[in-house]
DNA sequence: TACAAAACCCAGCGGAAAACCGGGGTATAC
DNA sequence: GTATACCCCGGTTTTCCGCTGGGTTTTGTA
């Protein structure tokens, strides 16, 4: 499994937007962008791409910017993976029908390799995410002093 | 994780080849690539790729072609997989070193899905796709009468 | 009411990787 | 010695990913 650039950013994204749910002022793209050093213009896409799959929503105008739509424990990561990745017609629209026996025997393994791949992604939220971050940097600041 | 063309083609070129693995014939890359619809100029890289890597071993001259190098039960799909991926150097050259905090913790998620993803590819062999492809055409079979 | 700040939408581009030839060389059975 | 196959290596095509630009619409604020 291949972690996109597409994936990372917009998973450090919601991580920053995650951070500040309790209190709802909007963070906007270009201050996200700045601080996790992601082209803003393709950020621009990618939250977009967020907002229509229900996971983000945004405000228009001056003082606009993007909310968490919901908890960050009730975001996986594998609803993010899932939105991004084009809602994964490639298994939608092809079931995997009318292929020679032998692409089918290897199309169902691979069935059972994402579906394993995809139930550890389900396991972690954005919460999970916030949380290991945070005490990995409580450790860091241990280490110092 | 995404099934790629040259992993389709190769798992069905072995599988072929493990399919005449007690009787030594070899098999031509033009044979494999008519039967299994590939094309052959492909298949040669491919092969040539198994072969340096230890899963298939050669003939050359007339009556030469490829045979299985060891038995079908000692051929996981993770091995035909390292092979043909490039030996995952991107793992190798990049352990996750100096990246931000949320980038470490989101690159060890992506290292734990993927080991997920290799436990699957592991517990599969040639044979075992080759027992699952009789096994299936049988059923097909009994459907039909 | 004007203006500025933001999201929105769509379209395209550039480079890299994947998929796919082609040509000439080399070993080997007959 | 010749036909048959693999071998090597480079080039081409196609596809996709990351990224950029231009112009529109919404909204807070002076």
């Amino acid at each position: 499994m291949e972690l996109s650039s597409k994936s990372e950013y917009a998973l450090l994204a919601l991580l920053q937007l995650a951070d500040r749910y309790q209190d709802d002022e909007p963070l906007q793209i270009r201050q996200i962008a700045a601080d996790q050093d992601i082209p803003d213009r393709y950020l621009e896409q990618l939250l977009a791409t967020l907002r229509r799959g229900g996971l983000v929503k945004s405000q228009r105008g001056a003082k606009g910017g993007y909310l968490l739509a919901r908890s960050p424990w009730t975001i996986s990561l594998l609803d993010v993976l899932r939105c991004l990745e084009g809602a994964d017609a490639n298994i939608a629209n092809d079931g995997g029908r009318d292929r020679p026996l032998e692409s089918a025997i290897i199309y169902e393994i691979w069935v059972e390799v994402d579906q394993a791949a995809n139930d550890v992604l389900q396991r972690y939220t954005l919460q999970d995410l916030k949380d290991r971050r945070d005490a990995r940097k409580q450790l860091d600041l241990m280490y110092y002093i």
